[in-house]
DNA sequence: GTCTATATACCGATAGAC
DNA sequence: GTCTATCGGTATATAGAC
């Protein structure tokens, strides 16, 4: 195996641990035993815990950039596109029910061990902000974009949260549908 | 010192630290460092790491009933216990913004570890839940009640995770503000 | 009730053979 | 590039003196 594939098996392979056991609860031999690697080879691809948790990291923002992308390129309209956002909470509905917001909860985690790289896993939160923004600028809301971009945001924050704890489907599809009808009720002149 | 008094002191001490740091972050060392104790003395008031938890879970549970009394004995307006409700995310902004919900985060950790614990942990939300719904219940919500009170779960879970990432106090204001608007804006026929 | 000393296990990380 | 062996540190938990 090359070292280049290994190395992406092994940032898959933590992504996803981290995502379902947490990062500080996610041991090398777990991330190894996935891999199916020893320990002791874990070093030859990474110096260090936090130089895994980096490329996962990278790794998620080059994913979610591409969902902006393809959202970008499948809906031309931008309130259609904030739906999309919206709609990823009931269409990832089983990995949110058994493991959270997979951003959200790793915030979560990393200012709880006032770990350095809170803010980089913040900057994933950050690039849906941004994006959001950007929509309802684009839909004429101006200096109120910011704002809406955020509720947006805490919604589905909110909703992942309680997704996990209650793993009630039926809650998430309501909360999505309340979201869509605040969006479609919005008015750029209100 | 009395046992009951030092049980009580380390049960203070884990409440906080188990906050701030994360329930398998805070170790003994750092419970008994809080209270001014031995590790070792310490297993003769609780046996295990576990059963910390679950009399702080206890703790907790007393603590969040004696609020709702309160609210209760001050409001007699469902709608006014409500927004008491739902300005605890500004009034406890300081905390929020440093370690985000208490109530939230713990069940965010203690799903990702699959500790047996988690439904005791979720039950402190459900107290809040059950508590809303029946307010909405006595405003004249009937059946919606339940929905409406997961809603406002919602907003506060979601505002408690992005304040405690951005760390920043106009948007709790903001979204509270929002919040308020929504509430006075139900009407029990539509 | 509180202490010191210790058992046992696992963690992240390193060294060196192959 | 992958392995085994191991270091140093820390975790929960226990034993026993005082």
């Amino acid at each position: 195996m090359t070292a280049s594939a290994t190395r992406e098996q092994i940032v898959r392979a933590a992504d996803r641990l981290f995502y379902e056991r947490g990062f500080e609860h996610t041991s090398f031999a777990d991330i190894a035993g996935a891999v199916g690697l020893s320990r002791g080879n874990f070093y030859y691809h990474f110096k260090s815990k936090d130089a895994i948790l980096d490329a996962v990291i990278a790794a998620r923002r080059d994913e979610r950039r591409g969902w902006l992308a393809r959202w970008e390129n499948e809906e031309p309209d931008p309130a259609a596109r904030i739906l999309r956002f919206i709609e990823i909470v009931h269409v990832n509905r089983a990995d949110i029910q058994a493991f959270g917001c997979p951003l959200g909860t790793m915030t979560t985690e990393l200012a709880k061990l006032e770990h350095t790289m809170l803010t980089q896993a913040g900057d994933l939160l950050t690039l849906f902000r941004d994006w959001l923004t950007e929509q309802f600028r684009l839909l004429g809301y101006a200096e109120r974009s910011g704002d809406l971009a955020m509720h947006v945001l805490t919604f589905s924050q909110g909703a992942a949260v309680l997704a996990n704890l209650y793993r009630d489907e039926s809650y998430i599809r309501r909360e999505v549908d309340q979201m869509r009808a605040w969006l479609h009720a919005l008015q750029p002149t209100t």
